[in-house]
DNA sequence: AATTATAGCGAGCGCTCGCTCGGTTTTTTT
DNA sequence: AAAAAAACCGAGCGAGCGCTCGCTATAATT
């Protein structure tokens, strides 16, 4: 399970000091430990209990027509409008094989925020291994990016059914955000500190730029119509959080 | 009807050329032509035909009631979960009183549209009477702030709720927010003809404004917990926007 | 080949939904 | 005070919901 992502993260941390080794999307996706059939893998695993199915390729086939289908039909209408007919006939599995996956039509949403959750704080906790802060903060950043790029679905769905949450998860959903905006503005009031950055308001640059991430995967026809791919949308934001932090220079890798 | 607002923003159009006089959020709300009952009564109107009350006081008040009750409910689980007799009990009027103002569920969703569309799209127009581009942008996103301000539960209801209604809706939804980055991004291009600002992608710069905008509105609870005001937010929004058009000057309220 | 374990199925259950409508109360008009 | 108009009410309708469960089909084991 923790094969490729957390030991690159960890033995490579002495080497990374600057920002000039910034990670390109191709190595990130590479070495992603939640792409394809290794994240379905990964849900069956960490809900035996809601799911009846007792071999993993079974489950983990049903689970990933179940996302791709409740991605496909909530996108229009909401989770909550989307019924497990609906899902039974877009999946092409019977209500009956549906609930041998779940114990709950809750119990989607609920591995959304799962795999959310550990996705954003794995990304979260390898950034601060690095050791300038201006190579945390640009990869922090980047990562966010690159997972939400290739999770994008996940991503939008947990922002917009949070709601569908009972309380106690909703919050789990909300702590991801201000978690993430907190490990940024701890970064820039560190760079401040340093003399690094020159920032009136760390909290309100970290916000912002989360606002910007958050875009990436909510709208993603915004950028689909502009034809900005990923790489441009990256080099842009990082250009952003530049002039935001009054950096001449963030990186040689940024103005190409 | 056209009282107020847009009076005001013709006839002084000739005295604006400059950033200097930027508009307080206290004097934009005195002439917000959309605040308390003004705001019911124009939803009376403008909504004869799926409305049987024939007074408007008596149509006005349970409007008021209604649209209370909704954004309360309908803010911790979503609109579609809301049922109509929690909104019974939650507005203390019966079904049938509610259909007195409704045809259908959906219209609370439809009028919601109606007013944020309508309050932007005056906003949008006022924007662009300025003379020049950076009091034209400022004021763009000034006000956008400040009503979104004035009308927190409308502008939050819309965001999360447009997939309740129908496809139509939804691009008229959508809509809104193209135009005002359409808005922003020519302003921005026409401040870089013009020499004034200094940016790499005007379209980027002009989404990650309006998310950030939409940041106040969506997060509220992030700026409570901040203590973050409404005059500060907007100063650090200027700050940011003056940053990333690489001005030296916004203008001089901009640093007090 | 027989037996057992797992997967797959979908009609049907109890329930809640949006919405209606005939009857009642309140307000306004005459 | 009588009559007309408007507002208010909430039980009840059909539809559709999440979910179950007895059954069949398939795969694995002996």
């Amino acid at each position: 399970m923790t094969n490729s992502y957390h030991d690159c993260s960890t033995s490579h941390t002495e080497k990374r000091g600057n920002t000039a080794d910034l990670e390109s999307f191709e190595a990130y996706r590479t070495r992603f430990a939640y792409s394809g059939d290794k994240l379905f893998h990964w849900l069956f695993e960490h809900n035996q209990q809601r799911i009846k199915s007792k071999k993993v390729e079974v489950a983990a086939n049903n689970l990933k027509k179940i996302f791709a289908a409740t991605f496909k039909l909530s996108a229009k209408t909401g989770f909550h409008e989307m019924s497990l007919r609906d899902l039974s006939q877009e999946t092409g599995i019977s209500m009956g094989g549906l609930y041998s996956c779940l114990s709950k039509k809750e119990d989607i949403a609920l591995m959304v925020l799962d795999i959310v959750e550990l996705v954003t704080s794995e990304n979260n906790h390898a950034a601060q291994q690095h050791q300038d802060v201006a190579s945390q903060l640009v990869t922090g950043i980047q990562h966010h990016l690159y997972a939400s790029t290739l999770l994008q679905p996940w991503f939008f769905f947990l922002y917009f059914e949070t709601r569908c949450l009972s309380t106690e998860n909703q919050l789990r959903s909300k702590a991801i955000e201000t978690q993430t905006i907190a490990l940024f503005e701890q970064m820039i009031t560190r760079g401040v500190d340093q003399g690094q950055f020159n920032v009136d308001s760390p909290y309100f640059v970290a916000q912002a730029i989360l606002s910007v991430l958050q875009d990436w995967y909510l709208k993603p026809w915004k950028s689909k119509e502009k034809q900005i791919d990923l790489n441009t949308y990256s080099r842009h934001l990082l250009l952003m959080v530049k002039r935001l932090l009054n950096l001449g220079e963030v990186s040689q890798t940024l103005n190409p």
